[in-house]
DNA sequence: GGAAAATCTGTAGCTACGCTACATTTCGCG
DNA sequence: CGCGAAATGTAGCGTAGCTACAGATTTTCC
């Protein structure tokens, strides 16, 4: 109960990332408490004031200034802030897969780094361009996904989401059908353009040539770059790739989740028929045992 | 640097929960501090021993007599443990997405909701299935990977990455292709189901056939049911799945990362040349603008 | 280049927070 | 109705975290 919680501490994002940026504003012997609490946060939680000192080699008060210097106001803040952090375990930046690791150290760090990943993506999502993306989404008479390998992926699972909501809209991996439905598209429909890197070039000709007719193009990307810059607007989703062979690639996931986002976003426009025609559904669908065709023909309530 | 961590403490997996289920082995006092911390977690984080006391009407001392209750050696564990678990804000069953929520809240539930639940997933999995699992992967002449709906777009995903490893394998989302393709397989094969509820009776069927013919099968489920009790292995990825209509089904996320932790897993047990192989081309496509087809053509280095 | 000033760092002491030993109360049971 | 055991609150202790001050170091300006 209580969801609202007024007296909420002003979010400080992420904390090592915040030590990061400060860095430079730091005091010399400030920076080293910095490098402990980076190099270990997990071990920082249960550290004591003199410990941290001394794991330093500075004494107690320079670590309290390095915590004031960071924005925040003691040491137990501080350690509260890391358990917040270190719920991921240990930070994003270490987890890079090794050669010997047992198979619950590779699940700990993947799960891990998806979960830093995922909230890095939340945090850097511009509320502005959703919103526009949004309304655009909402307003389309037709809607079509389109993305490559992982990102085609994307593009199958959006398909599956939104003709819930009575979109009529596809998907397509495929470049040669890309560029066919492309020309079959008109004026006020919306195409949706997915690419991590956003430099895949079948994917741009495509969009040019959807853009040529008038068809409004939102690209859902990891970062700016070509396709961003194609498209009428760009939702991006930042994902923390690090380039580790084995770290698989984060992007998809963090896409999917902005998927739903949007999905559901889209569904609260509707009216109120629909969102019952919805909820059948969805009853049909967890009773049904058969599981059909992924068409969606619509089952019998069992 | 120091990764291992052989100090860890050990994992109480989430606090909240611990406290539910211990609650019949509280006093009756301590049972209402339990109150106070399963209403607020938020709040008693910044609470002072002496505030948590007044704010469950009880003295210093129940508190702490509380924290041992459900196993922690003090009120500052307590406080420690209760940061790691709101640290993606709210708690989980809050987090009910209302028809007149602001894009922003609808992310933000979203997002958590994505974040708990993977959270979850992983305390949840159980790391000697999941080596059965990866031993079995590893040893495979062949795997096929097979889902319908949203577990379709699951096993698409895994044909994507296994294959870089040297493995030969398909996924299929068709129910007639499934069964012809389970009639094709081979003692030693392995097939991958995968459904989240299991009991798609199609794909009981194709598991059926295919354990007939002396095909390993692993069930990717996400509770026990008749697909677990049908496969050879099943591997369980639990999610928090409340019903509210416009929540996302999380499974096909946590089931995507699962995915992620076999095949890296998988590919870890690759002799070092193919690893080298795996290098190469995650450049080459790292590097690759033309975006040809999914169809994993190699494409030149550029 | 030297001296003064400002800034940074370590020492000492204080407040109070969290924890333990003990007394009191309350409930169950013979 | 009284005894015993459990449960709860009171008092006091140790220590952790924070603040005032002084010494050391670097910077800056003449």
């Amino acid at each position: 109960m209580s969801g609202g919680d007024p007296s909420a501490p002003p979010r400080p994002g992420n904390v090592l990332q915040a030590i990061h940026e400060r860095m430079a504003d730091l005091r010399p012997s400030e920076r080293k408490v910095a490098q402990v609490v980076l190099a270990n946060p997990g071990r920082v939680v249960r550290m004591t004031l003199a410990e941290a000192a001394q794991a330093a080699t500075v004494s107690e008060p320079t670590v309290i200034r390095f915590c004031e210097g960071i924005g925040l106001p003691g040491f137990q803040h501080l350690k509260l802030e890391l358990a917040r952090n270190s719920a991921f375990g240990v930070s994003a930046t270490h987890s890079v897969i090794a050669p010997d690791d047992a198979p619950q150290q590779v699940t700990d760090k993947i799960f891990e780094y998806t979960l830093t990943s995922l909230d890095h993506a939340r945090r850097r999502l511009d509320p502005a361009t959703l919103a526009q993306v949004i309304d655009l989404l909402a307003a389309a008479p037709r809607i079509e996904f389109m993305g490559m390998g992982a990102s085609g992926i994307v593009a199958l699972d959006a398909q599956q989401k939104f003709p819930l909501f009575g979109r009529p809209c596809g998907a397509s991996i495929d470049h040669h059908q890309q560029y066919m439905l492309a020309m079959t598209m008109e004026p006020g429909d919306v195409l949706v353009a997915i690419s991590h890197r956003g430099e895949t070039r079948s994917l741009l000709q495509v969009v040019e040539a959807a853009r040529a007719r008038g068809v409004t193009v939102i690209a859902l990307t990891g970062q700016t770059g070509s396709l961003s810059a194609a498209a009428d607007v760009a939702l991006i989703v930042e994902t923390l790739d690090n380039t580790n062979v084995f770290t698989p690639t984060i992007s998809r996931i963090a896409a999917l989740v902005v998927v739903d986002v949007l999905s559901t976003a889209v569904a609260l426009r509707m009216p109120a028929a629909k969102t019952e025609r919805l909820a059948q559904m969805k009853r049909a669908l967890t009773c049904m045992r058969t599981g059909g065709s992924q068409s969606g023909d619509e089952a019998a309530v069992c």
